[in-house]
DNA sequence: GTGAAAGCGCTAACAT
DNA sequence: ATGTTAGCGCTTTCAC
């Protein structure tokens, strides 16, 4: 059977409380009596009920953790860098997924409501409504690279310097016309795309810097592949296909690869992510890589910091590098 | 402030017990006063207390997962499933990764006695020490992929049968020579790799079957690019590399493109998982599929049909798909 | 059909 | 230094 802090009593000869003052080192106890009352927890294996002690105080010791979904592939980083740095604090994480859907975004806020002492978001929501909703919850809240308002405590990298400084290298490289592929962008207005409106206006940014006068040509449509299929690529252009995410670019050059078009001498592409598969693929994509799991440290230290302490601790955006690789 | 069931007792003009019997559908209340209760706990926007529930109830609501890491592409899928399987159940999900060390996975185990109400376990430990353990663990396990013992519930494929046709097909595609790689082996005897030994089991069976004379090569260094680089691949030998994992075949097959070696004319390469980002990668991995999401939802049912009800829902091995690419 | 009371295992405030 | 008591929010038993 289940071991309690009254068997112990009882086994000791002495209270309940006492017990407590030396499973938990508090003081006004003799080491005497603290000695002992160790070692009979020890022999008994006695476990704390851990859903007793978050009763009484108040606090779940878990913190919640709301992403869209797994399929994206540093998610994994993510979420490890994130269970391995609560666990080290002593939290619990609680992982829920909203699918993308705001609605089912609000379902796992209020799945979480009450049972975490704080949330780690990656909203796909924003706006007006959304805040209100968030305001009313009452336990700290951290948002990662989406960025909701000043109002919420913010973890994220310098997404628009990284891509302006890619677009200096592609130019650096000669490329003159340039194609940028980023689906999400069609949600614009209607869920929070933070992280790739900001990919964008590096990339117009960069142009500007550069000088480039040729039009860019933006693709917002999931069936970008298609789109690409109306276009031929000339043997003379050094075309720059920009994509704001790695799954993006993998696809680009697997159909290019398909068609026969030459990489990077004929089209070149550019990603953006660094996913852990890259290392796999032929020829190696150019792309940006940052420090993801960086981020969910810091998102579990500063809500942590915050739930025991009363204040995030603040984290300035954090940097990038720009992996050179042979597709661009 | 937080709603509690005394508040709404007190602005009912009811006890405590009658809100709880409105709140939960139990009999003995009649139909005015509960609907009274309900609508003002809604209007007061109450939110149970899960701790509290647990305490009294002696339940988490919460499942516990062991697994080794979340890098294995298909681990994100099968977390999923978990994930909203046992959100639809009522129940919590927390996960905890081992990282491959058994001592680690010792912790896992420790971490979550007495925080989950059940574990699914996909093991890196096995042997008579190990099950003894597992054995004072007082809640309900259910291992998947990695085979313990006929004592622990079970969730998997038909691993063997799997490579044993895989086998059958490649053989039929003409291939004589065959090299295996499955670097897990060399913990052969030191940690559970059951799914790998099924694998490699399932491999010889089918030479067997198909009456291949010449002896295959194993390799079973994590440095097999290494081992591969002292091979000369003849032009007219047709060597099948069969891997254990996807991974290994999508670094086999990077390596052999920048070898300039003809795929699948001269060396032909054999995957097992269907990870996703297969999509992207040329040429497409002929590679053998399983339904991995199915198994995460099975483990949670018949998990909690163990918890709720006191027996596991058995489910026989899950069946397989041979999924023919291009590459063999 | 409803209320009162006990108690889940622990912590914290107050006595001694 | 130690014991006593109350109580966290809920469920459940037993009266009425």
């Amino acid at each position: 059977m289940k071991v309690t802090i009254k068997d112990i009593a009882t086994i000791c000869g002495v209270s309940a409380g006492t017990v407590d003052r030396a499973l938990n080192n508090r003081t006004g106890i003799s080491e005497k009596t603290k000695k002992k009352i160790l070692q009979v927890a020890k022999e008994m294996n006695y476990q704390p009920d851990y859903t007793a002690r978050s009763l009484v105080m108040g606090k779940t010791m878990t913190i919640g953790v709301i992403l869209f979904d797994l399929y994206n592939r540093s998610f994994a980083q993510l979420l490890n860098a994130i269970e391995v740095k609560a666990r080290e604090l002593g939290y619990f994480v609680n992982i829920t997924l909203s699918d993308k859907k705001p609605e089912s975004e609000i379902d796992c806020i209020n799945y979480l409501k009450g049972k975490v002492d704080g949330v780690i978001l990656f909203s796909v929501n924003k706006g007006e409504q959304f805040e209100s909703y968030l305001s009313k919850f009452d336990i700290p809240i951290i948002t990662i690279f989406n960025y909701v308002s000043e109002k919420w405590e913010y973890i994220g990298i310098r997404e628009r310097q990284a891509m302006k400084d890619a677009i200096d290298y592609i130019v650096g490289k000669g490329y003159q016309k340039f194609i940028y592929i980023s689906p999400p962008l069609a949600y614009i207005g209607k869920s929070n795309i933070y992280t790739q409106e900001e990919r964008l206006n590096g990339f117009y940014e960069g142009l500007e810097k550069s000088g480039i006068q040729s039009e860019p040509l933006i693709i917002k449509n999931i069936e970008y592949i298609e789109e690409l299929e109306n276009i031929t690529f000339s043997k003379n252009e050094k075309v720059a296909v920009v994509c704001s995410t790695d799954l993006y670019a993998l696809k680009v050059m697997h159909y290019l690869k398909k068609q026969g078009v030459n990489i990077p001498e004929q089209v070149g592409v550019m990603g953006f992510d660094d996913i852990d598969i890259l290392e796999y693929v032929t020829p190696r994509l150019t792309t940006v890589k940052y420090p993801i799991e960086e981020i969910g440290r810091r998102a579990i230290e500063s809500i942590v910091n915050k739930i025991e302490h009363g204040d995030f601790v603040s984290t300035p955006l954090l940097d990038y590098e720009i992996i050179k690789g042979e597709s661009i």
